[in-house]
DNA sequence: CTGACTACCTAGAGTCTCTAGGTAGTCGCC
DNA sequence: GGCGACTACCTAGAGACTCTAGGTAGTCAG
């Protein structure tokens, strides 16, 4: 059983990937609150197109690290895919927040900041 | 004249080009010296390979970012192409800068470090 | 009935990273 | 003499991700 990880060991790629882990630690989410709700919670400092979104989704959830379910919406309201994190998506969130605090300091470290 | 960056606002592609930007920002160096300069300053944290490298110094270079001469070593040696910071690639380098700072603390608030 | 909003989705283009090589020379060692 | 290790450069191609630019379908306000 190997280690999963949401982006390369060098967190270049699907850091998205990792940030929508870190959006969904605390509640159960869907696709379209995802974006909103990144673009608050940053003030606006990442501001993710939503086929940028739907589609990291659907990797997260075929990945096993979350796990999305149907809700029908009274009112005639549009339904809504709820994600929320696997156990194996927690481990995958805890890694990637090494990776990143790992990531974070030699990047200081190269720019100077 | 439009601002020129070295990543999408959203640093999440060409991340590793800022980083060589960083690293050229005190002296000029060649690709080889830049691998293994990045691996020593961040120990070990950020190991790119050549193949990664290689071509990054030459979209660098394309953009006019950076600037390259050759040198030949004495004694055989292979020769170097040497990189440098052009007037266009420290301004990059401030706005990525910009961007990074930007980036980390937005990350940092999602994942809660 | 038009525009704005919620909520989902996809195809395809463009980029970037990395693997897996290759070239060519020097040097130390057995 | 031959072998591996090292310096230094390079590329092709696969794979992955992001984003643009749409599309569907319904509600609601004016």
């Amino acid at each position: 059983m190997s280690e999963q990880r949401v982006a390369g060991p060098q967190l270049s790629r699907g850091e998205f990937g990792l940030l929508i882990l870190g959006l969904l630690r605390r509640r159960e989410m869907y696709g379209y609150e995802i974006v909103a709700e990144m673009r608050r919670s940053t003030e606006g400092a990442i501001d993710l197109p939503e086929g940028t979104v739907y589609p990291a989704l659907r990797r997260l959830e075929r990945d096993g690290l979350i796990g999305g379910r149907w809700l029908e919406m009274a009112g005639g309201a549009p339904r809504r895919r709820y994600y929320r994190l696997t156990q194996q998506g927690e481990k995958a969130l805890a890694l990637g927040r090494e990776d990143w605090l790992r990531f974070k300091s030699a990047a200081d470290a190269v720019l100077g900041s």
